[in-house]
DNA sequence: ATACGTGCAAAGTATTTGCAAACGG
DNA sequence: CCGTTTGCAAATACTTTGCACGTAT
């Protein structure tokens, strides 16, 4: 899914629930729409003041929060103290990441056997699950 | 490896690195000992004062800190803003999580799959992976 | 008009740090 | 003794909340 593609549907869904658009929302999800990748709010608030649109904090917070309630953007967490977002990809397409220990870069990747694994283990243990996170920290190609 | 094995082990790992033992410490890795599964660091102060042995909260976290350096506890992410710790199984064995969204639960699991998908995975990026961390979320099996 | 949206400031929670006193080897 | 460990309190960092004002429909 492109970038303007979502961030059209996000605008769908958000006014078929009945929301009015407003300055704050716009600025949070046309960010989010061209960064692919894992964002945390206040990477977000220091982004939107850096192209000259500052974003009171607390907005951002809240915006991210409805996208999330949504199912618009993912929680990805990385293990230090944040939490990041990133648009999530309707298609049941998702991707993990892996966070280099020396350059800190977080990378993207996706890997059908790794799904394949995990629906095996939905079932072997017999449980229902919602959704999964995979988070690998080792050194990214550039640093390995 | 047994709750007093792991003990033991930490005890010789800490003292290799010439360090002295300490009230704070000992009661903190006791406990860790008992609790093999994902305790925060407040739950740790929590539980140690209900059981009339109160530690500073400071001490707690760097205990925790202490043993993480040097191998001892891992860290998992639930992604609530809480680090969670672990004693590790230095036998490679390893487990990871299914935090159950009805209950709040957190039940361990292991599944060699799942490892070997992540093997295969790290040849076919080309990357170094030092760990992994696999999350799951959805209803464990008294819920689902 | 009337709900929804926004920003500021204050509050809340998790974690870290500075420091002086207590303690272990 | 001397360096480690501890506890308190203060500082930090991230996130949430209350509230008055602004705005879209």
């Amino acid at each position: 899914m492109a970038a303007s593609d979502w961030s059209e549907h996000v605008h769908a869904v958000l006014s078929e629930a009945g929301l009015k658009r407003g300055g704050a929302r716009e600025r949070v999800i046309e960010l989010l729409a061209r960064e692919p990748c894992a964002l945390s709010a206040v990477e977000i608030e220091d982004e939107l003041r850096a192209r000259g649109r500052p974003t009171g904090r607390a907005s951002v917070y809240r915006v991210l929060e409805l996208l999330a309630e949504h199912g618009l953007v993912e929680r990805v967490a990385v293990g230090d103290g944040q939490t990041r977002f990133e648009r999530s990809q309707p298609g049941g397409d998702h991707h993990h990441h892996l966070v280099c220990e020396q350059c800190g870069r977080l990378v993207a990747f996706d890997d059908p056997g790794l799904e394949h694994a995990i629906d095996r283990l939905s079932e072997r243990l017999g449980v229902t699950i919602d959704s999964h996170d995979v988070l690998l920290r080792g050194a990214c190609r550039s640093c390995g």
